[in-house]
DNA sequence: CATTCGTGGAG
DNA sequence: TCTCCAAGAAT
């Protein structure tokens, strides 16, 4: 009895603590300023496993292209794709659409409010379901993500380095969890303990003299993680392949085509996005080296090679596995590309825009 | 349940 | 330059 007594009023004192660390502490963000349960959805798949920096770049214009839910499941998927391109891990846009389009259909576009229900949807896993409902909602349902996890861990003293895919570990978290959040402001509180994590319970050099919550803690140090394999190192190569089109050659290069090619739909690596032709290995006569690029996608290292190709020597010096389709460079720019592809056009400086520009702030 | 899915930025 | 990894979910 007494011990029970000692520990609610220890975790009283923790969360108004923290609470009280969070009001002034808290990174001003756009989805912090609405409570809109679509908005909060959208910023909640965006942000998984995506750092707030890039989704802060791409929130406010998805937000924009797709106001509404129901505005979402009305669009085609290559449009949605075209709007998280660069944003990686894509199935989550794929899977945002299919829930947006069964939420309409089966509810009239209201997304539902409890993290029970927003779990069967797809794309929505245990800690969206439980972030959306908090934090839209007011219900009291804990979130764990990473930032979460190691938090609790240094907290209770726990080993956390067998926190990944580790059951028993991952259910005492969430147990725990469950008892700190603050059921009288539980969308605050998840966001603290993850703003916490994101800010001060750093992985690596955590900031432990500036935590509000220190005095709480039984580790207040280093937080052991499992070695990663190493990454692997791959070459491939692209062909750059750029046309005028007999029709635009008096309108100027501002109509010059690119020639892309669509990713096949049963690959499970970007199915159905757009890149740069593969260039075939060994091509004689090599073509003329344009760029190298540095890409990493997951663990494997890229060194890719962009060579110009001629429009003639296309099929001898590519290999085809998807749809080829001639571009104009400003459409490029609005469909689903690969990041890698992105990176590429960008920096290849194709259109005379684009060189007058990076002339004008390179000066 | 271990693996797989992208990307860009910090250190 | 290179490693590490970030508000996870599906399979």
């Amino acid at each position: 009895m007494a011990g029970r007594n000692e520990d609610s009023r220890k975790t009283l004192a923790l969360r108004r603590r923290l609470l009280a660390w969070y009001a002034p502490h808290r990174r001003d963000l756009p989805w912090r300023r609405t409570r809109e349960p679509y908005a909060i959805w959208i910023s909640e798949i965006m942000l998984q496993q995506t750092r707030v920096a890039v989704v802060m770049a791409r929130y406010r214009e998805f937000l924009e292209r797709f106001p509404t839910l129901t505005s979402l499941a009305r669009a085609d998927e290559q449009e949605v794709l075209a709007q998280w391109s660069g944003l990686g891990y894509y199935r989550r846009a794929r899977m945002l659409h299919q829930a947006a389009q069964f939420v309409v259909q089966r509810d009239n576009g209201n997304l539902p409010a409890t993290a029970e229900e927003l779990r069967r949807l797809p794309g929505i896993g245990a800690y969206t379901a439980a972030a959306i409902a908090s934090i839209a909602h007011g219900k009291c349902s804990a979130v764990v993500d990473g930032n979460v996890a190691r938090v609790v861990c240094r907290l209770e003293g726990w080993d956390g380095a067998g926190g990944r895919a580790n059951d028993p570990l991952k259910r005492r978290i969430e147990a725990r969890a469950a008892q700190l959040i603050d059921p009288t402001h539980p969308g605050d509180w998840n966001q603290a303990m993850m703003e916490l994590g994101a800010t001060v319970c750093l992985p690596r050099n955590p900031r432990c003299l500036e935590c509000p919550i220190a005095g709480a803690c039984k580790t207040r140090g280093e937080h052991k993680t499992l070695p990663r394999a190493p990454m692997l190192r791959r070459e491939i190569g692209h062909a750059l392949v750029v046309r005028i089109p007999n029709r635009a050659r008096k309108s100027g290069a501002g109509a010059q085509e690119i020639l892309l090619e669509q990713r096949p739909p049963e690959l499970t690596v970007m199915p159905g996005l757009w890149e740069l032709p593969e260039l075939r290995q060994a091509a004689i006569p090599e073509p003329e080296l344009r760029m190298t690029v540095r890409h990493a996608i997951m663990r494997v290292n890229y060194l890719v090679r962009i060579r110009d190709v001629a429009e003639h020597n296309v099929e001898k010096l590519t290999v085809q596995q998807g749809e080829r389709r001639w571009v104009r460079l400003e459409d490029a720019w609005r469909m689903a590309l690969t990041g890698l592809t992105r990176k590429v056009l960008e920096r290849a400086r194709l259109s005379p825009a684009a060189k007058d520009v990076a002339a004008h702030s390179s000066q």
